[in-house]
DNA sequence: ATTTCATTCAATGAATCTATAGAATGATTG
DNA sequence: CAATCATTCTATAGATTCATTGAATGAAAT
């Protein structure tokens, strides 16, 4: 069984291939067309030696290939799919970096007032909502909101926060919501609109607690 | 603009958290079910000392998250999507990879009696068609064959080549082609095939060479 | 309070990665 | 054939990663 270890260990080149942020560039660069070693160079920011390395680096574990064309070699992703790749380590690590950025957002918060992120319990949202004074804010991403929400919420995705301000009212009570008590993501958007003089407040629960506790959600499929 | 590389930084962050063997490991143990430190170790075969820094690493860029259960800590992944991560990281490396094989494969095929992964020329092949001697066995991903393939080609990719091994011939020559010459999932499907007692031989050229030729390909839209 | 257990922390050396500078290669141009 | 250009190779030093060891922490049991 020795060959499952074996496998892992050349995801893992793979993996580390990726692991650098000159490389992600040259690969972000060739995502939108080939380029020879002088260009790739130029948009990364790096001398051509450099970036000769690099690439090679990328073409050892297969992700880019070489082509000679006249004095120039032009380099060009191996497979559409590595794009796609890239994305998805994207939307993890914006995702879930939040824990990272959570201890930094601890220390601004503790500059604050004391309890500055205190938390709205769910009957306070109930009522709060049953009265109309709160206006719900999902900031998790569009995909999860379409999945299903809380009745009402506004969506929008923490990545998009400052972009879609105009979407919340800055006389109501704003409470944002996300995954649940362990994610971060309403934590950030509480702390952001703080900053920009909104009344905000965070639930304390999150989307999957609410619906488990059969409270009413909006949204389409089902998800386990 | 430097804020564009900061992001790349970070994605390269998590990108090299999963770039060791170990900690992929971990991950997957991890995606059947949260365990504590001591059966991660175990199954990773790992100290548990070691396992515990590759998790706190792991933890570090937010692909897992910890929780204390009394006197164990309960680790567990922080979102389904690193498994898809996963997933796609080793399908790009499968067949990317391929470059690297190609080296081990070559060594197979010298042992064999000489030219045994011999290639059929274009017009060997054209001629072979006509008479309708041939199969022809398109062994890139489903997605590439639906955006365009050498007629009558049965699909099958790579990865899935022993699971529809039903659809293949035994009493027809067969010639395999992919990606172009420079493509290794032909040498692969033909080694393959052959210890399985098929008949099969590689095309030399691979389907852009074929379209660029003018001949007659199937498919969707057209690729630049 | 002491002991025990699970886990984490801290320190070490070996191995690997990174950027730089300069030499070497391969292909084109005069 | 010499000169030039684009790229790659080689060598180097500084930084980072990895596994190991033993000490330290935190929670439960005696």
């Amino acid at each position: 069984m020795t060959s499952q270890q074996d496998l892992l260990d050349t995801l893992a080149q793979v993996a580390r291939a990726l692991g650098n942020g000159h490389r992600l560039a040259l690969l972000k660069r060739l995502a939108q067309a080939d380029a020879s070693v002088e260009v790739l160079a130029n948009t990364a920011g790096l001398t051509v030696g450099n970036a000769s390395q690099h690439l090679q680096q990328l073409r050892r574990v297969g992700l880019v290939t070489a082509t000679r064309a006249g004095k120039q070699v032009i380099y060009r992703l191996t497979d559409e799919r590595i794009v796609t790749l890239m994305e998805l380590l994207r939307q993890v690590a914006e995702t879930n970096l939040a824990e990272m950025e959570r201890l930094v957002s601890r220390l601004f918060a503790d500059d604050n007032a004391g309890g500055a992120l205190e938390a709205v319990s769910r009957d306070e949202l109930l009522a709060g909502l049953k009265r109309g004074e709160v206006v719900l804010l999902d900031v998790r991403s569009e995909d999860e909101y379409e999945a299903g929400h809380l009745p009402e919420a506004i969506n929008i995705p923490l990545t998009h926060l400052e972009d879609m301000l105009d979407r919340l009212p800055r006389d109501r009570e704003i409470v944002a919501y996300c995954r649940g008590p362990y994610c971060t993501l309403s934590h950030q958007a509480v702390q952001r609109l703080r900053q920009l003089g909104y009344q905000v407040k965070r639930f304390e629960e999150g989307y999957p607690e609410w619906k488990a506790a059969g409270l009413p959600v909006t949204g389409q499929a089902s998800r386990s």
